[in-house]
DNA sequence: AACTGACCAAAATTTCAATCCGGTCATTCG
DNA sequence: CGAATGACCGGATTGAAATTTTGGTCAGTT
């Protein structure tokens, strides 16, 4: 309903030229001009369908956000114990993440320049990844698997512990092996460290 | 024996002089002009002392993570329970390091500038709590305390959570009160998060 | 009616002279 | 005579003006 077809959609081409120029150029350095050469398109027709540059970045935002929600999805199996699930589906995550040439891109503007709004996407797809794991982890605690204190918090600590593993600890460090961090992972937060 | 007493030592004048000086204006503002003005020295002398200004600066870092150690030091009692002992001393270096100057101010400087000799020094700060908290993880694993994975890892975790909780947690969320954060903190690393 | 690109004001970038700063060293002081 | 000093040097930084770029508009074209 949304897509009505006709003989060439504008407003997909302006969408794929424009993901594209954000996943080459990055947000700043991709202009409004650029994306109408590339989507074969004059200016001006970019603003019957998107009214700013911020609201174009959005909808691709959205789509990729989507996006993350349905790779993640996809490897949870309801059937198997939650922590396998977990860790198996934010290791997905983090390849997808690396990956994904626009992911990569507006993680290195934000760390190079900090353009606000590619900080501003970065944190929306952070947030739609968090809100995946809370909704995981309610899930686990009806099925009992989970002790049930504050899931949003839980969810917090888990996305953090898993990056802080994954991605900062081999800044300094040699970086875990892909068994090593799951299982690292997966015990520490099953049963914590004391000795029992 | 390295400091000997003359009427005057204008080492350490100058040292008094520096700290002052990068905890009142950072790294980069602070210049050795005014070091010397603070020091009532002339500026070629402090070049007798420290061949640059890194070199001075790196003294006072030095200092600094002595001074840090010895706080998160006093609030160790080994006859306590590991966990109450860990949480007890990151809370006071929570402490320490916002009340501060120089930290304070260095890490406002890494935030909006990112001059790198400060993050530098945040990062050899960094460097010693975690060798600290390393020492302790490795002493509660020879107390039986501690289940004895890799003491580096388990301690760069360690510090990674608390610091999520006690201080990226409140950037979005209403923050955790000492006891929550505490309580929580122990529970999850201590037990784990599964039903048993 | 859909589409275009020349056009505009605001923002970003470049340029470049003026200033500043880390570090040296010839001179001074005690 | 040796410790201390501050004028001095060149490279880096800054600030402001000039120039270019860019998000967004809209009169004109198809």
């Amino acid at each position: 309903m949304a897509a009505a077809k006709k003989p060439v959609d504008r407003r997909a081409q302006i969408v794929e030229a424009a993901s594209k120029s954000f996943a080459m150029f990055g947000y700043k350095a991709t202009t409004m001009e650029l994306v109408s050469k590339i989507a074969a398109v004059g200016k001006g027709t970019i603003y019957t369908f998107f009214a700013t540059k911020e609201e174009l970045f959005s909808e691709i935002i959205g789509q990729l956000s989507k996006e993350l929600r349905e790779v993640a999805e996809r490897t949870i199996d309801h059937d198997r114990p939650f922590f396998d699930n977990l860790s198996e589906a934010l290791h997905e995550l983090l390849l997808f993440r690396e990956k994904h040439e626009l992911i990569v891109k507006l993680s290195q503007e934000v760390r190079d320049i900090g353009t606000p709004m590619a900080k501003d996407g970065i944190a929306r797809l952070e947030q739609g990844i968090l809100a995946f794991i809370q909704q995981e982890v309610s899930y686990g605690i009806d099925k009992g698997e989970l002790r049930g204190a504050n899931p949003q918090l839980t969810a917090f600590v888990m996305l953090r512990l898993y990056l802080a593993l994954s991605l900062e600890w081999s800044k300094q460090h040699k970086p875990l092996s892909r068994k090593e961090a799951a299982g690292y992972f997966g015990e520490l937060l099953r049963d914590g460290l004391a000795v029992r």
